[in-house]
DNA sequence: AGCCAGGGTCTGC
DNA sequence: GCAGACCATGGC
């Protein structure tokens, strides 16, 4: 159980509904562990966070005062500064985009780790969100470094390149395993390159993205949105597509110009409420 | 038992 | 290019 002590910082949370955004699917680096507390892990660090009316209390799970650098990644992490709220004012001048804000208005969009996201969403092809984070989990307690209090960091690239596919079975990802070992062995040597990728436009690093084995449009572009900060990038999968053909036959409003990903959160947050049992 | 899960690969046309 | 089988695993 996490307990929040006097080197807890706070962050201004504008109006963020943690759980939600926690376990909306776009991030499966999260477990609720009581009490309105949450550990989570971003690349080598791990903490805990809970929302409290004044805003975001975070500790490190190693109980270590979180430094400036710390608090400067989880702030942009949360995207405390992005500016989303302005943007979510903007998308419900549009009738049926603004209802699927108001489905998941506390969802904000995280600004989470390259390597973080690109194994996590290999991982969740052809798969479901609790299982997606079973195995996420079982990676970090497996192959992943002490970031404090016991709780294990997501694993380097170096570390799983030297990994064969059956190193991975105790993960039971199944077929994915050899997915991961070729995307771990291409980012340690260097052939796929977080910098490199952050120069291209969209459309040339979805390709190099999908140059990785078990990495097709469909997880490339949820590389491109939640690990590499490209907001206009829109993943579609079944749900998407479906919601897309009913709702916005016509592609995403005016109003989501730019930030067509960021809109597909809550259009995706929309469909699938709708689909567990609503309307 | 059979279907589905925020897909992708591989093969055959 | 494009359809169709197949891919491990687990929940319902």
């Amino acid at each position: 159980m996490a307990v929040f002590t006097k080197s807890a910082a706070v962050l201004d949370s504008a109006g963020i509904d943690l759980e939600a955004t926690l376990f909306c699917g776009q991030t499966f680096s999260w477990r609720a562990v009581g009490g309105g507390v949450f550990c989570g892990t971003a690349g080598p660090r791990a903490v805990y966070a809970r929302a409290e009316d004044n805003g975001l209390v975070l500790e490190n799970c190693s109980h270590a005062p979180l430094t400036g650098e710390d608090l400067a990644f989880w702030r942009g992490y949360f995207a405390v500064d992005g500016g989303q709220q302005a943007l979510l004012e903007r998308f419900c001048e549009d009738e049926t985009l603004g209802a699927c804000v108001r489905s998941a208005p506390g969802v904000r969009l995280l600004n989470q780790p390259f390597f973080d996201t690109l194994l996590s969403f290999i991982i969740s092809q052809n798969n479901n969100i609790p299982r997606i984070t079973g195995i996420v989990e079982r990676l970090r307690e497996t192959f992943g470094e002490d970031a404090g209090g016991g709780v294990r960091a997501f694993p380097t690239a170096q570390r799983l390149a030297a990994c064969t596919p059956e190193d991975l079975a105790p993960l039971r990802a199944g077929f994915r395993a050899r997915y991961l070992v070729d995307a771990a062995r291409q980012v340690a040597k260097g052939r796929v390159d977080e910098a490199k990728l952050a120069a291209m436009e969209d459309g040339e690093a979805r390709g190099a993205l999908m140059q990785i084995t078990g990495v097709g449009p469909k997880v490339a572009d949820c590389v491109l949105l939640y690990g590499l900060g490209r907001h206009g990038v829109v993943p579609m999968d079944v749900w998407m597509k479906r919601a897309m053909a009913q709702a916005f036959p016509g592609g995403m409003p005016k109003e989501a110009t730019g930030y067509e990903g960021l809109a597909q959160l809550y259009v995706f947050c929309w469909v699938r409420a709708a689909g567990r049992g609503g309307q």
